[in-house]
DNA sequence: CGGGAGCTTGATGGACCTCAATCCCTGTGG
DNA sequence: CCACAGGGATTGAGGTCCATCAAGCTCCCG
């Protein structure tokens, strides 16, 4: 797998295809890797200061905390994702990101960012993409915890899941592995544990997909995009090139 | 009040002081006046080809659409807010936005985006400032329909409100007027209509708020945050100019 | 063999939904 | 000036979905 940045510039190459020095310079501004044991924090809330990171491999989840104890994961980034890039902007973290396996990040000072930004306007375009892309997610998100039920909002979130891995090539055929225990699906979806297990079962038994042994088997696909009324995204757009600058990038977009 | 996208031009200055060519050109590139009356859909879910817009009065309400009929509401634009900024990257609108109350917009073109992000940075870096603003409100929605319980919920959309009000100035000691229906309020929150008005004659018993003709009246502010758990956002970073490249402005945020 | 992490199942209760009805206010037209 | 309609707010009764409490299970690892 060659140099910079791989899952997110496979990731990215479905929006827009990158150059020769586009993916040098992203290979470049990355920090030497870095080693996180499965359950440490990278970004604590209220945090100052941050970088943005890449996650290259493992899982992680990134959550908020309540005064009572309670957890709500806001998404689980998957290798290729990007990190803290909202954090950049804010002053703090308005969130904690925890690793859920063992993983490995890459950071990217902000400094690199702006550059990337001014220098290199098609990957400016790429990350706004891609920051747009997880925003509707989050939207998509919103919409399961507020308005489905227990087993649509699983069936919801499973077959998001499916998607994300499959595009950077983590799923295969209609199964995936998925590192996951019910109490952090249970805090990711807003239901209790117990509860989560009950919707398990029941997807089981209607035959939809089993989560067991940290595995995924997605049975019947059309069957679980119906009861969870999922669509799939947009493919991606490959932008054609003709120049490289910014301007022309965000035009082609809107046509 | 001056030309340049008057409510917007100030909230972006709680982020960044802006100067005088950078408020000629704010000016410049919004369309004419576009007047929506009350219940007017300005853009459909899926709609493809999407400008931005930035709402200059009323309220509106993004959304979207369930199978079942059921309608999540994302979020509430008020006067300033800027609409639609992630349609112009992703292909569609992955939500739909209707006029809550009789309303203006004005349009900006991709093309002018992409203007802008080349040859003003620090407006550049202002609109990813307010994009980012807008997520981290997402997610603190997220959470409160996840894990809170109605009462707190409610009280914390109330705050934010007042918050975001008081921003624009249209918020004056601990009273606003809202021109929200119990039905809207139901569908943003994750509740049924009913609920919410049970709700509110909780806080109105505790004597911590009144909904009444339109008004919103925060009897006891501290009480209010406490049971919600809300904490205000950080007050805006006014970042010193020195010179004028993006790099900079990104540099000079994360110190 | 013991312990711990995670999964599973049952019983009970509560938060919130649904259905149904009434009330209030405002605008409208005869 | 009053009747009426309609949007919205309010209240009650009953039911459901899901949380909570409590226990037992399985598997893996020391």
């Amino acid at each position: 797998m060659r140099s910079g940045g791989s899952l997110l510039v496979k990731k990215m190459a479905a929006f827009v295809k990158l150059s020769e020095p586009e993916l040098a310079f992203m290979a470049e501004v990355q920090s030497r890797p870095i080693h996180l044991p499965r359950g440490r924090e990278l970004v604590h809330e209220g945090q100052p200061g941050q970088s943005a990171y890449i996650l290259q491999s493992g899982w992680g989840c990134s959550f908020k905390l309540l005064p009572d104890g309670g957890r709500q994961i806001i998404t689980f980034p998957v290798p290729g994702d990007c990190l803290g890039l909202r954090s950049m902007l804010l002053r703090t973290s308005d969130h904690a990101f925890s690793a859920l396996t063992d993983a490995v990040v890459t950071r990217i000072e902000s400094a690199h960012m702006s550059k990337m930004f001014a220098d290199y306007p098609y990957l400016g375009a790429a990350i706004l993409w891609a920051m747009s892309r997880d925003e509707a997610m989050l939207v998509e998100h919103l919409v399961s915890v507020g308005r489905r039920s227990a087993i649509e909002r699983t069936a919801h979130f499973f077959l998001e899941l499916y998607d994300r891995l499959s595009l950077i090539g983590l799923a295969h055929k209609e199964h995936f592995s998925c590192p996951l225990n019910q109490y952090v699906i249970a805090d990711a979806l807003g239901l209790s544990t117990i509860h989560v297990n009950r919707v398990l079962r029941q997807l089981r038994d209607k035959k939809l997909m089993t989560f067991k042994a940290q595995k995924i088997i997605i049975h019947d696909l059309l069957a679980m995009k119906e009861l969870a009324g999922y669509e799939s995204p947009e493919a991606g757009i490959v932008v054609a090139r003709e120049n490289s600058n910014f301007e022309a990038s965000l035009q082609q977009l809107s046509h």
